[in-house]
DNA sequence: TTGTAAGCGTTATCAG
DNA sequence: CTGATAACGCTTACAA
């Protein structure tokens, strides 16, 4: 009967050969020097006893495993699942096998995770998903990559390149300030905004990019319609809601409001009718990311295309790639799309 | 200056002792048989040193492994990335690894996936995704599968329990029986359905629920009104494309199509819409998952609920329990959902 | 070409 | 409670 687990040494024994003959045969790596014959004996014999080689052991054995680590702060998020299907994609083409984190947006969480790759021993850490003003959680993070890089590993970040690794860059301020522009030109000049978090950087760079543009037009965001709160649906939710309540007479205090990213502006627009308000008749609604699942609301959302997937491709080949001295810095732009949320103000 | 790589050994000799302590007081197994100033200095030693375990090393001595495989047909398809949730979740209580899969609904490929995590000796492994009728493919994976457990891995899956393992089942046909009494209740009669591929057992499951339910009720669906298509967004907005062309005179020739999911049916009513008809007042639309990012679209989706992170997560729960002779089923339901997408008709 | 044997970094067994 | 030492399954010099 078959041993509990079949080792390359039986294979070896049943194959009549030697351990080191059967480990050349089965893995064949370069330099095949294996007489044909003993290679097809050792294969069949492999086959026979249904041998399946212990990535584990090989990694062990050879010094390098074949994991790549991807961390993200909620897999569920349409954003990072595109990201991911784009690192899986280029990861199988690499040979490499994805190990994923979902963090839950939770700053300790990360760190752990990043420990853990470490010890999993991964090839390569891709960290998707924005850093916060938090200084020190910044830190702590960078010297565990720090660490982790100086053991061989290569990293890239998806955002701002805070963290002293490759990154990938999105060129967050210059996409809402061209959507500034488009925004001004069709007749806005009263803006709100739901700009996420204090201290979310990406937010925060949207939200900027979108006020210096229009300041450059001759237009100030009253701070009186800049509303913070989560990078989340419910977050969009809330914010217009607060946003519609700071009106005294009921009315829209503004005619257009920017939410920082799509979901946001989704539930920006479910506050604004819950209020009885018309998208885009009596409130225009800009988001952000184009995410592939909305792409089809009605009315067609005003937003800024990332190109997600390709995104998490180059992020992987950055991690991937041979180290350099210098952080590598990929920026990816945004490509202002106008639709049906933010028609011509006549 | 420090080692390449710091392994336990190093631990040891900097804290002066044996690597059996320092094995045992870094890892403190159940019996911490340690004294405590030992402990402190190893740790200590550790610390200064910035030992960080290699799990590998770990896996391959204790014979087991820390990593659950989750394979998923698209992982930026949200119905996979909101399971893949749960399963992260559920994989984190139980000290466990992700590794991910994405086989962009290739059979081959999940095969091919199913085998890689038996060589990486995974835990566990999820197959989150229906089956199609293929019955070859389903043999050859289910035997790839009955030789991982024979190995002492567990396995779950979600949709139809046809692969001889434990399966999160999910009550298409019933779901669908009892949307098909909530449609004709509000006065629906004629009926399309945007029918999924053939062969695809989830698509067929919920559509002939939908079928069934009506035929209780007396009504029928007519052949000409059921399409044909891919599982996604563009066969929801090609499928109703060909259902409307179907009509001779270019009018709606049902008053409801339900779209075996939820994309298919945003992709439905963007057809709807791109032909002039207006959705609710000319046809009706209904879907099935609830995705969470949909839940704000206008006119609202009537759907189908599922708790598909609770599935992720009782999915990882059935794959790590004890194993079992017979195949252990686990029936989850869905909600119906009724919404503005199908008004009671007058 | 093939075989022997020395690791790879831990854990675990078994004496002290 | 601690310390040698043998696994774990495989790769890879180094020899033959």
């Amino acid at each position: 009967m078959t041993p509990m687990t079949v080792t390359l040494s039986d294979v070896a024994r049943e194959a009549g050969v030697s351990l080191a003959t059967a480990s050349r045969a089965i893995n064949g790596s370069a330099n095949r020097t294996v007489r044909p014959d003993l290679r097809e004996k050792v294969l069949d014999a492999a086959r026979r006893l249904r041998y399946s080689p212990d990535a584990n052991a090989q990694a062990m054995a050879r010094g390098r495993t074949t994991a790549l680590g991807l961390i993200v702060h909620d897999i569920a998020d349409p954003y990072f699942s595109t990201i991911a299907s784009g690192v899986t994609s280029a990861a199988e083409r690499a040979g490499l096998v994805v190990t994923l984190a979902s963090t839950e947006r939770d700053g300790d969480r990360e760190l752990a995770f990043v420990e853990l790759m470490q010890r999993q021993r991964a090839r390569a850490i891709i960290l998707a998903g924005g850093r916060t003003a938090d200084e020190e959680a910044n830190a702590r993070l960078s010297s565990a990559l720090e660490e982790y890089r100086s053991r061989g590993g290569g990293v890239a970040a998806v955002g701002q390149p805070l963290l002293g690794v490759d990154t990938v860059t999105i060129e967050n301020q210059r996409a809402t300030g061209e959507l500034a522009s488009r925004l001004h030109a069709l007749g806005y000049r009263r803006f709100g905004v739901l700009a996420g978090p204090e201290g979310h950087l990406t937010a925060e760079a949207r939200f900027e990019g979108l006020r210096d543009g229009l300041a450059g037009l001759g237009v100030e965001i009253d701070d009186a319609h800049v509303v913070r709160g989560p990078f989340t649906r419910d977050g969009g939710f809330e914010g217009m809601r607060t946003l519609l309540g700071r009106s005294a007479d009921g009315t829209c205090p503004v005619d257009a409001v920017f939410a920082v990213n799509d979901v946001m502006a989704v539930g920006a627009m479910a506050a604004a009718r819950a209020a009885g308000l018309s998208v885009p008749d009596d409130v225009a609604i800009a988001g952000f990311d184009d995410i592939l699942t909305l792409r089809d609301i009605v009315p067609s959302l005003t937003t800024i295309r990332l190109p997600l997937a390709d995104i998490g491709v180059m992020a992987t080949e950055l991690a991937l790639a041979p180290p350099r001295d210098e952080p590598r810095v990929v920026p990816v732009d945004g490509q202002v799309i106008v639709r049906d949320s933010t028609p011509r103000r006549s």
